[in-house]
DNA sequence: TACGGCCGAGTGGGTACTCAGTCGTTTCAG
DNA sequence: CTGAAACGACTGAGTACCCACTCGGCCGTA
């Protein structure tokens, strides 16, 4: 006799492997061959579990979502200048960084949700999670008076547009404006703020 | 005897063959077979101008990249506000427009540049130029006094991100952010705008 | 007749997915 | 307590399919 979520722990197991091979290989590369490398059974063992390739990968995006909701909310304290310059700081996460592999993975993944049923759902939760936590941050910010008196969800989807383009430039091109978009979105957050009455 | 150029006009209209194969099945989808449909030749008969499928895709990108320089500094009018406003208005398309279908291709190469040779010289091209031609709009209005003191070529790579973004939010995603974008990117042009002298 | 442009019909490699088992553990009749 | 049956987790060895790319030849024009 075993617990009743033998299944459910299977399946996450599956997940980190898919999220591992994932920050190897690349979305265009994935293969369940390479899933089950990492998944440290057999290929045919992972069906199992999963019906198809896609829903492995959308277990992936689950686990996903839920990782960045905590490590954004998690941030968010009494000050929305800093919460916002914390979450900037993670949301354009440069290559160097351990999960950048994981956030192009993820930028790949958004490129096929177009056509690609299965994962749409999940991108829109984890998009969706990311813009509620930034506009939050931001409404805050307002209504303490530590911004200026700007439209939170455009804000926010203003700044995680350019989170996701920034991993498209920077990481796949490996174009060199890593600094200059640093410099951008520091400035934009300057923007932001409230000036001093004066 | 023929022009000499006839090698030229065949790869072009291969060139825009994969532009309509793009358009109609994305990148992931995308085959020579259905190349060969667009273009109104054979299969087999790609392969007397090109070596690989990935070179009919170098060179439809090549010919998008002249379009939209050509379209990006067209607009390069005397007034860098007006310039940089009808810029964004170019790059933030949405679904809506014919050419969506391209953005989005573009931006589902962009994302496999990192794992292919030859498809990320004329990428990385394709985004200098467009990098490029911000950036003097930028620099011009900043000199002009139009603009504050900003700095162009952070604040041109910081909109060129959130421009890339915003295809994969909007446009793949099916996301319900157009309108937010729209003025979350309206207000940062505003926001970079020389306060009149009070 | 020569030749450039093009075609029909492969071919080989790769990959998602399947299926008939195997093996260790649990259940239970005698 | 024991042996057999049942079962759940998993596997090795396919299979079918797709797709980039090739090759020998055809055909219209010079």
């Amino acid at each position: 006799m075993v617990s009743p979520d033998m299944d459910a722990d299977a399946r996450e197991s599956v997940a980190l492997a898919v999220q591992r091979a994932l920050a190897q290989h690349g979305y265009e590369r994935l293969t369940t061959a390479k899933i089950a490398e990492e998944y440290e059974n057999s290929e045919a063992g992972l069906y199992y579990y999963f019906d198809t390739k896609d829903e492995m990968i959308a277990a992936f995006l689950d686990l996903a979502a839920d990782h960045i909701r905590e490590d954004l909310l998690r941030v968010e304290a009494d000050d929305p200048e800093a919460a916002l310059r914390d979450a900037c700081e993670f949301l354009f996460r440069t290559p160097d960084h351990e999960h950048a592999g994981i956030a192009v993975a993820i930028m790949e993944l958004l490129s096929h949700a177009q056509y690609n049923e299965t994962l749409r759902a999940p991108l829109l939760e984890l998009e969706t999670a990311c813009l509620d936590a930034l506009t939050d941050i931001v409404a805050a910010g307002v209504e303490q008076g530590a911004f200026r008196d700007i439209e939170p969800r455009a804000t926010a989807a203003f700044l995680l547009a350019a989170a996701d383009g920034s991993t498209g430039i920077a990481v796949a091109l490996e174009m060199d404006v890593t600094d200059d978009l640093r410099q951008g979105w520091t400035a934009y957050v300057d923007s932001l703020l409230a000036e001093p009455a004066e």
